[in-house]
Parts: C-alpha cells; structure tokens; sequence
DNA sequence: TCACTCCTGTAACAAGGGTTACATAAATAC
DNA sequence: GTATTTATGTAACCCTTGTTACAGGAGTGA
C-alpha cells in the first residue's frame, strides 16, 4: 500500500503525512459497477482514490439520475469531505465505472492533519475547487449544449476513462446517465453513425 | 467596521483572528448593479459579504449568462478563494444584486489564517460546502425543472433577496439570467397573471 | 427447439421552448 | 409638443426533445 501511496500522492504530501496515512487508512478494492455511495446516506470516512474512475451522479426526485463528473486517480470526493464532517446525508450517488482501489480515511483525521500539513490542506482545497470546476463544466454542458453535444462529450469522455474507443454501454445505460429517454439517444446515435463518427454494434459502440 | 464584523462573524470567530480581520481587511461599499469580477479577470483578494446580495453568473462562449447562485452576508466567494491561491482567471462574473458592504482581505492571510485558526478553516470548508449545495441546486433547477418552474424559483429567490412583492425588473433581465429569449419571459409571465400568482407592471412584477 | 427478455430501429405525434415579426404603450430625449 | 427608445403583448412558425407504439434481431434459459 505504501508504494501505491508515494505513486499517486508522494509528490504532494510530506513524509510524515504519508506514513500517517499509511497507518491509519484502510485499503479497499471494489470491482466496477458498484455502488460506493447512495443518497441519502451517512458517510463515516473519506476515499482517496489511488486507481480507477468513479462517477458522480445526481437523483431527481422521481429516482432518475444525472451524471455530474467522473473522479480519477488522485482525486477524492469533495461532497464526501464535508458530508463526514458536518455529519449530514449524501446529496448524490457515487458508483464505480471501472474497477478501483482506493483508500478510507477516518474523519477524525481531516481536522488534526489539516492543522498540522500545509499539503493536506492544500490538497484539501484543490479537491474542492478542481470538483468546483467539474461542477461548472457539467453546467455548462447542461446549459448551454443541445443533446447530440452532450452525448458525443459522454462519448469522449468515456474513451478517456475507460482507455479505449470500444465503448461496452445500452443505449438505455447512456439515456439515463444523461437523464432523457433511450429513444432519443439511439436517434441521435444513429444520426452519428451515418456522420461516420461511430459504428454502431449491440452493446458496445466503436468510436472512429 | 469591528462592529460590523462581530456583528456578521463574531459568533464564528475567536477575537485574536477578529481583530487580525480588523488590522488587515479593506472595508469597501458598493452600489448596486456594479460588476465585483468579470470573467477572465485575476483575483487578488478575497471578499468577505456583510452585507447585501451578489449574484454569481457564468458566461457562455457567445458572451450571454447564466445565474449560478446568490452570496448573501456571511458568505464568501469559493470561486475566489482558490482562483486567489491559485492565481487562475475567474471563472464566473459577480454582480451586486443590492448595495452591499464588504471586507476585503488580502491572499496572503489565507494560508496563514488557516494554519492559526480552526475556526477560519471551518469557515473555509463550510463557504466551498455550501457553494457546492447550490450549485448542486442550481443543476436540479436546470436540469429537472422546465421554464416555468424556473422562472417562478427565480422569482420567489428575488422575494427573498430584495426582501419585499414589489420586483423591479424588465422581462429582458429574466431572460438573461436564465438564459432564455424575452420572448418566452414574457409567455411564460402572463401565464402565471392569468393564474392570479402575480401581476404585470411596466418594468416591475408583483408577487401575489 | 421454444419462450422470454433485452437491445436496437423507426414512425408518428405532442410539447416545450427558441425565433421572427409586428403592434402598442410608456418613458425619455429633444 | 414630436421623435425616439424601451418594455411589453402576441401570433406564427420551426426545431429539439420527449412519448408511445411496435417490429425484428440477439441472447438466454428451459
């Protein structure tokens, strides 16, 4: 775990920061698709994610959900952050997109190590305003874009994160992670693979 | 001024880091509809609010906006905060919705304050927290609701701002703020007249 | 093999919202 | 006063998106 740790975080934090770290975290791996965090829920300790991508996403009130950001390596959840230490309940959903390794964080930790490292407070505000920043981008995109904009970032977005232009997804997984109906991303879909921009198979898609 | 600071943020803060607050910040006064931060500026202090309301806004590409959130006293500028430490551009365009009163503080203080007091790292953390949560508000109003139900928010917000019924504002500056044509404003306004939620004046709306 | 479910394609239609155009009335400038 | 600008009301139209319905193909399980 201590080599995982100088990889990702050796730069930024000090010595002394990282063994306390490596003292007191527990170490996870969770395979993709799984739910890390539900709405709704009481969070107990805070991730640092080491490998992997996570994604945020926002309920509605009927249950639908929005896709807000993706978190990679290095990152952490910055709605996790003050969740744990305000004690309120999680306004969003996180889910595994690939599998993932990261690292649970006791909250009694953030306060004492945010006294005592000038990089973990750092880092703790560069968490914030880089989710700030996600945060703008996915307004921007909601805002300002129309839906065949919107689905073909979702696209690019998802050849970054997954390391590759085979795209294993429904039609359906995409509609909800965009929050419109199937139909209407297979319409669009079908309107790009005519553009000779995709190629379309069943269940996975083929960026060109 | 140290009255008005024990006034907003006495309960917050211990009086060693008031009194700091008191030696180092610049009282300013502002009128209303005066631009704070343009997009693309470079901040070089951060803004404490003790009185008055600022509407945050983000730009599109083609120079039109979109109303993000309100500061109200007691808040500060996320979006200050890191673009200060970090020296990055603004992201965002400030405005005053009313006259306000503000401290500014000069950038370097952050880092120090934040090593000396707990209460101003709570501060801190509680300012990105809570502009996290309207911003997350602001994607359910954009991404959730129609024009409608936006428009009424956004008039029941003004409500509250401005502290009275009695709206003065063109159909023009609606439509700006939620980035739609006057054309749908005005639709959408006389729709609610005719369902008795408020009546039409030239220039200004009265809530019902 | 047969039944069933899941994924995709497509048509037809409805609704929301953006656009253009024009008219009228109030405020302002001269 | 008149001319001009600004704010509003409204009609007609179009495009995007959402909805419903249905068909066919691919995969799965008995």
């Amino acid at each position: 775990m201590i080599q995982e740790l100088n990889k990702h975080y050796g730069s930024q934090f000090e010595l002394a920061l990282i063994e306390e770290i490596n003292q007191v975290a527990t170490f996870m791996e969770v395979d993709a698709g799984e739910d890390l965090i539900k709405p709704g829920q009481y969070i107990k300790s805070m991730p640092l994610l080491l490998d992997g991508s996570i994604k945020i996403l926002r309920p509605d009130e009927e249950g639908d959900e929005l896709l807000l950001y993706h978190l990679e390596r290095g990152d952490t959840c910055a709605m996790t952050m003050t969740c744990c230490l305000g004690t309120t309940k999680s306004e969003i959903h996180a889910v595994t997109e690939t599998s993932v390794k990261l690292l649970m964080i006791p909250v009694g930790k953030m306060e004492e190590w945010s006294r005592k490292y000038r990089t973990w407070r750092n880092f703790v505000m560069n968490s914030y305003h880089e989710r700030l920043m996600e945060m703008l981008e996915s307004i921007d995109n909601i805002a300002f874009n129309n839906m065949d904009e919107r689905l073909e970032n979702y696209l690019l977005d998802k050849v970054k994160i997954l390391n590759s232009k085979h795209i294993h997804i429904t039609h359906k997984e995409i509609a909800a992670d965009l929050h419109t109906s199937r139909v209407v991303i297979s319409r669009l879909l079908k309107k790009m693979e005519n553009n000779s921009q995709i190629k379309l198979h069943r269940s996975f898609i083929e960026m060109l």
